[in-house]
Parts: structure tokens; sequence; C-alpha cells
DNA sequence: TGTAGGTATGAATCCGACT
DNA sequence: AAGTCGGATTCATACCTAC
């Protein structure tokens, strides 16, 4: 990994910040540049989930062919971290969710997306690293969900485990409605990347934190979902992602609703 | 444990025949009364969580005292097998999965109920047994059930951990529906159990059998909603329950509905 | 039969006081 | 000090009663 990762400082048209680090939320100079950036008030984000591995070819897949029914048009670029058997994989997100805790502040949030599989891996994970695990959260895919085989009960949902970096938050602010733990929405149907959430996905999870919440943190950004849901909800993000074309896709996403690049480093 | 069980021979107004067994699924009597009875092609039950709170409520005696607000007029059974640690409940539920395999045909499934705390445990511990998991389906309570606190995300699901008795089962009709993975139904208002399950969530889960299914096992049967629903579906259900008194309940609310005791034994 | 208003409820959780 | 106990909190919903 580069000593000088690039970083990419955007702007939105409702003038708040965010960045783009092009690399990996475990490397040095990376995490750095994070905790100069602030403490987070959150992580938010949906990590490669390495699944699919009952047979071994379905490990040797890549992404896109292993997640992609046949027949589908659309390329996704393949992404990265997703041919780890369970447990490196289960090690493995111990090691980044302890890494990010590092970098958030007390009463902090941590909500990950899992799919059915590797949930009580990273719910395993997040209590090595020292999170408190509250809860998960179920995000309905709805009619959006195929069903494999008539034997199964249809895979529509994907989950998040979540937790905080110790004690809740302390303040919430009167008549602030409850958050639902079950949140429909349909998958967007143009998507740039394989796994992309809905927007409002992100802002339901986003709709949790506390007023004086500012910076998100996401260690794998994609398609840049959860800059976009933190931008509308009046947050700041700083969003890492190791495999530059996607990063590319992602600036290119967010210059076409407006953003502007401020500045580039490195 | 005796070595008579009580067992409670019942028929539906519709025909069916179901079994009501007082005892532990894990006593040696109700497994070989079991046995002679049929080979099952599903268990499906809500087994008592032994959950709790990160805090001191968690380690009350009593599933009221744990479960329940404070402050509500209602009174509940108080049940058994809710006040183990975590690591003793995962060796607990190995051990009864286990032991209702041994009852269960080639291809059966199991559906078994947890809250979102002991998930990864008994997913585990459906691995541990040889069941193969196949997936976690979610039971949304809707917005009727909240836990009162801004800083949460609403427990609202249940989840019910899925899989089969080695491969699934081989026939499937033309033109079934597939069965949805996440199903919206409130909770009962009129319980006579404090986790009473609503007949249409039991309907749901046993939507996905195969037509020749005869037998369904619940081993912890509490209110009985297993049986009504089997009913329901035209199967025949064997429960088992431990808890005396709330046998009887189960049995005076199957009377309710028509059932008819045709004979008793012990 | 329909509508409006009142009330009890939730497989909780937190905090602080007490032993 | 660590463990235990009691009471406050929350709001959308279903159900009941009154009209």
């Amino acid at each position: 990994m580069s000593k000088q990762p690039r970083i990419i400082n955007l702007v939105s048209p409702s003038n708040h910040q965010h960045l783009l680090l092009v690399g990996s939320c475990l490397d040095r100079a990376i995490v750095s540049a994070l905790r100069e950036t602030a403490e987070f008030s959150a992580v938010v984000t949906d990590p490669p989930y390495s699944s699919g591995a009952t047979h071994s070819n379905g490990r040797k897949a890549t992404p896109t062919s292993k997640y992609q029914q046949s027949g589908t048009a659309r390329q996704y670029q393949d992404f990265l971290g997703d041919a780890m058997d369970q447990r490196s994989w289960a090690r493995w997100s111990g090691e980044w969710l302890s890494e990010v805790r590092g970098l958030c502040g007390p009463g902090a949030y941590s909500m990950i997306f899992s799919d059915w599989r590797q949930l009580p891996a990273i719910t395993d994970a997040m209590q090595w690293a020292n999170w408190t695990w509250r809860g998960v959260a179920v995000w309905d895919k709805t009619e959006g969900a195929r069903a494999p085989n008539k034997a199964y009960f249809r895979h529509q949902a994907e989950f998040v485990a979540w937790g905080t970096n110790g004690r809740l938050p302390p303040s919430f602010e009167k008549g602030r409605p409850t958050a639902p733990g079950v949140f429909r929405s349909s998958i967007d149907s143009k998507k740039i990347h394989l796994c992309q959430k809905p927007i409002s996905v992100m802002g339901w999870l986003l709709s949790l934190l506390p007023q004086e919440a500012e910076w998100v943190l996401d260690p794998f950004a994609g398609s840049g979902s959860t800059i976009l849901a933190a931008d509308e909800a009046g947050l700041s993000c700083a969003a890492v992602e190791e495999h530059e074309a996607i990063a590319d896709q992602a600036i290119e996403r967010l210059l076409g609703k407006g953003f502007q690049v401020i500045s580039r480093a490195a």
C-alpha cells in the first residue's frame, strides 16, 4: 500500500464536505488521514461478504460470476476481499472493526450489512472488536429478491448488525420518531455496483444518529451511497475504497449529482 | 422424568389427529413415543430463548420479569428453560436439535424461532446437530412492537433459522408459489402465553412443506399454535410441552376450538 | 353500522439506589 | 465493589366503549 494514499476532497451542492480515500481501511496512512479528519459518530458500511461457499467453485469464482444470474447484461467491477473462507473473513472483520472503532467517539454507532450466512460471523467480529452489539435490523428487499428453489424461503432480506462504542449516545430530542427495525425498499434497478444499496436504506440507518453527529465513516465505500445519504442527512462522510476503478466510478457518480472536487492529494 | 409420560391424543373438527406429550423432548420415554408415532417432515418450534438484556434484568430468574415491561397488568405463566447462560443454551439447543433430527425423515425441515441475540447461537447449534442450515426468515411484528428507546432500532422482528435434514425434499408441485422470506403480522392481542405466535405466522412456515408431508413435530409446544396451524394446513402435529400448567392451557385452547380428546395415556 | 376517543400493550432497556 | 433490584420510559397499534 502506498505511503501517500489518494485522497479526494469533495463538497456537495448543499455545501457539506466529504472525503474519498483510495486504499485499504487497514492501511496505516489511510487510518492516520482519517484520524486527522474527525472523531466519527458512526461507521456505516457494507463489507464484501465472502459468501456463497457451500461448493468450492463458489468460493473460487469472482464475485460478479458468483452473484450475477446468467444472462445479466450489466457488468460489475469485481470487488476485493471476497474469496476468503469464513474463519479468515471473521478474523479480518474483527480487525477492521477494531481499527475503525479507534476512530470513533464514545457512543458512536456501527451498522454493518450482512447476508444471512455471515451474520453470526459479523456479530462475533463486532464483539471481538469491543463494540457493544445491540441488535439486528432488517432490510426487506421485497419483490426484488428471487427464489433459488421452491423448497426455499426467498432470501429477500439483508441484515444490519448494529451496536455502539460503549454506552449509548446520551442526548436524544423529544418527539423524535423511533427508527423502525425492519425497512422495506426494493433494490435500485440502475446500479453501478453489484451490491449498491439504495440511498433510502442508508438514510434509514443514518436516521438513528443523534443531532450532534457530524462525521460518518464508510470503510467500504463502493458506489458511494453512504456519502449521498450522509449528505442528504446533513452529515459529512469519509469513505474508503480500495479498488481504484470503483473509486473512480463513485467520483463520477458524485460529480453527476453536482458534487465538486476541491482538492486531490497524492 | 416419569417413565410413563402423559400423552393426550386429540382429533380436530377437520378430523386430523394430533398428539400432546407432557414432558421434556430430551426424555427417553417421550422420544420413543414420538418415534412410534411417525417419521416427521418438519420440526417447527419456538424454544425458550434464555435471552435478556445486557444489564441486570437479563439475569433475573423468570421470563415474565425479564421480558415484560414493568407496569403491565397482564399475567402469564412463567415457562421453563429460560435461565441458561449462553454457552449452556447453545449446547442444550444442539442436543435437542440432534435428538429431534433423529425422528425426522430425509429432507425434513427445521424452523426454529430466535430473537436477535440468540441467532448466532441457534445457527451454530443447528449445524452441530447436523442440520443443513439454509437461511434466516424474518417475522416482522410491524409497528406494534417496540422497545422504548430512541437510540435503538425497534426490536420488531423475530427470526426463524431454518434448514433441512440433508438434501432438500425432492418433489415440488408445479405452479406452487414461493414462500416469502419476510412475513408481516402483528402480535396477537389476546395471548394465553407470553411468547404465543400468531397462527398465521406458523402457517407461513408450514406453507413451505411439500404436499406429501404428514407429521410435524413441535418440541416446545407452549400454547399450541403449531398444532392449530398444522391442522389448518391438513397436517398432523406431535407437540411436546414440559410445563404441566402450560400444557393444560393448551388443551383448554384446543377444546375451545372444537378439538376432542380421544385418549389419555398415563 | 360507523366513527371517535380512551386505554392497555410490547420475548425491553436504562439508570440509580440498595445490599 | 460487584451484584441485585425497582421504577421510569416510549409510541404505534389494536381493541374497547361511547355516541
